[in-house]
RNA sequence: GGUCCCUUCGUCUAUCGGUUAGGACAUCUGGUUUUCAACCAGGGAAGAGGGGUUCGACUCCCCUAGGGACUGCCA
């Protein structure tokens, strides 16, 4: 059997950062199985729904290089089918009309509310509303369940799923592992509403079904669902998915992700943050499932040792200092030219001019190793751009002495006299100054870099005077060498 | 209110009845050093609480606490 996974996101806003995790699950178990991974837009919801989102959505899976494999269903388009589907659910006995109208269903939620309101207000309730209220609760059962109750003439109805009236239902799921409710908990669900329009829970399931979806990984907020859509799969005699229902992601505080404090969409963490894309799939990818004690995993080895069953049922909560030190390690292994074109594509490096943009261009293979993300790649270009005059402060200016002036002052003509501007020729060229003053670098180092970077971050003394190139150099240092009196 | 799920260092996790409870990130100390980063050496840091079962429990069972999901003619 090939195994058939997929993504089914609703189109109602950004790829969420809980679901691009699912669909790398989804991917790499398809991959991991020689399998397919199928997407799926869920625009059943049309007032919600929107073309902007779909296309982010999109975007954003195309980014952490999650794409389907074929073109994306759209679930509007097979609203039909669904229908067809309902209505033979209600040929089998599985299903059945119901004429009870909506804001009837409403008042009865309005009324349970309300007495739960009164519950907590006062700390108790009579028997009788108490016992009111526990009925309100109960899943509700229309009384045309009964076949032999006739409808109303001309009223509209809905289609509703028959719950059997008795025994308990078991999911064995690989990661919340073998549960059971009872039918009696379950409430039967509306497959198609009075306007003859399929629900979510229908279309899901139908949609899983043609598409040949073998297994179903999604998040554990739709776990309870499956409870509610497994006797639909029964109903049509089809064979049911294997379940996978993954725990959400929580956020630093442990609590729910929420856009107002949390970075949610995945969107943010490739524009605003600047990670790289195979950074965010190892990174997620050990968030709620692990292989022994491997941290940096490869594509490679992601799809050879992925496992439905090695997933944690516990909600794990982001951490953007360890995310940080994963990218890290991704963007040192990263090609120059596509680390400077991320860096070249924010709005930061929009303001530099030629001339540093080409500084930083030449400098890329080395920033790029002392930055967590692209962001922080921006700080360690800092001394790369156009900062003079130098502004010393603290203890950069206590480098700065009168001694220290006159020590530059001496080396510049040495410097000056290079033929080979590179960072051995320079060094080499310190060193000499060093020896034939008799001096350590302790003596020169710190006032040099003082007066080169004016304290910013900066790789070894030698490698910025090269990186700076020569004019600039020297224009840094002179700004501050003074021969001695 | 009901049903269901979760709980190991600060964080992500290993452990699948017998370990000095391991690793990573973070943190602290020391070293290296011309700054930062890196690197090297070392340290501290955990089984929510309470009952059982067992020769033995982080691991199995129950209760409590805390957290979460569902309970829509939303998805």
């Amino acid at each position: 059997m090939t195994v058939v996974t997929r993504f089914a996101p609703s189109p109602t806003g950004y790829l969420h950062i809980g679901g691009a995790r699912t669909a790398l699950f989804c991917w790499l178990y398809a991959r991991a199985k020689g399998g397919k991974f199928l997407l799926r837009i869920e625009d059943t919801d049309k007032e919600r729904s929107t073309q902007a989102a779909v296309d982010a959505i999109l975007d954003g899976l195309n980014w952490l290089g999650l794409g389907g494999d074929g073109e994306p269903v759209l679930q509007s388009t097979r609203a039909g089918r669904h229908a067809e589907v309902a209505h033979e659910l209600v040929k089998r006995g599985a299903a059945y009309h119901c004429p009870v109208p909506a804001e009837e269903l409403q008042a009865r939620r309005d009324e349970a509310e309300a007495l739960q309101k009164k519950k907590a207000a006062e700390g108790s309730l009579s028997d009788a509303e108490q016992a009111r209220m526990a009925d309100l609760l109960k899943p509700f059962r229309s009384p045309w369940r009964d076949p032999a109750k006739a409808l109303p003439e001309g009223a509209p109805t809905v289609v509703r799923l028959r719950m059997p009236d008795a025994g308990e239902l078991t999911v064995s799921d690989h990661v919340q592992g073998t549960v059971s409710r009872s039918y009696a908990d379950l409430d039967e669900l509306i497959l198609l509403r009075s306007d003859g329009t399929p629900t979510y829970m229908l279309a899901v399931v139908v949609d899983d079904h043609d598409m040949g979806v073998t297994h179903v990984i999604r998040g554990d907020d739709h776990f309870l669902n499956t409870f509610r859509q497994l006797p639909i799969y029964h109903g049509m005699g089809w064979a049911q998915p294997e379940y996978s229902h993954v725990p959400l992601i929580h956020g630093p505080d442990g609590k729910k992700l929420a856009k107002r404090t949390n970075a949610v969409a995945v969107d943010v963490y490739r524009d605003e943050l600047g990670y790289l894309p195979e950074a965010m799939r190892n990174y997620l990818l050990r968030l709620g499932w692990s292989h022994g004690d491997d941290e940096i995993i490869s594509d490679a080895q992601a799809i050879e040792w992925f496992d439905l069953d090695g997933l944690n049922k516990a909600p794990a909560r982001l951490d953007f200092v360890k995310l940080d030190s994963v990218n890290k390690h991704y963007m040192a292994l990263a090609d120059d030219q596509r680390v400077f074109d991320l860096w070249a594509a924010r709005p930061e490096a929009a303001g530099l001019s030629a001339d540093e943009t080409a500084r930083i261009r030449d400098a890329i293979g080395h920033l790029k190793t002392r930055a967590a993300n692209i962001v922080g790649l921006g700080e360690q270009a800092k001394f790369l751009t156009n900062i003079r005059p130098i502004q010393l402060s603290g203890k950069a200016a206590d480098q700065v002495n009168a001694e220290a002036k006159a020590r530059l002052a001496a080396l510049l003509p040495g410097l000056e006299g290079l033929t080979d501007w590179s960072e051995p020729v320079i060094k080499d060229e310190i060193a000499r100054f060093c020896s034939a003053n008799g001096i350590g670098m302790g003596k020169i180092g710190p006032a040099l870099r003082a007066v080169l970077t004016g304290g910013a971050p900066a790789p070894d003394i030698a490698l910025v005077l090269a990186l700076l190139g020569r004019n600039e150099a020297f224009a840094r240092i002179r700004d501050h060498a003074q021969a001695a009196a």
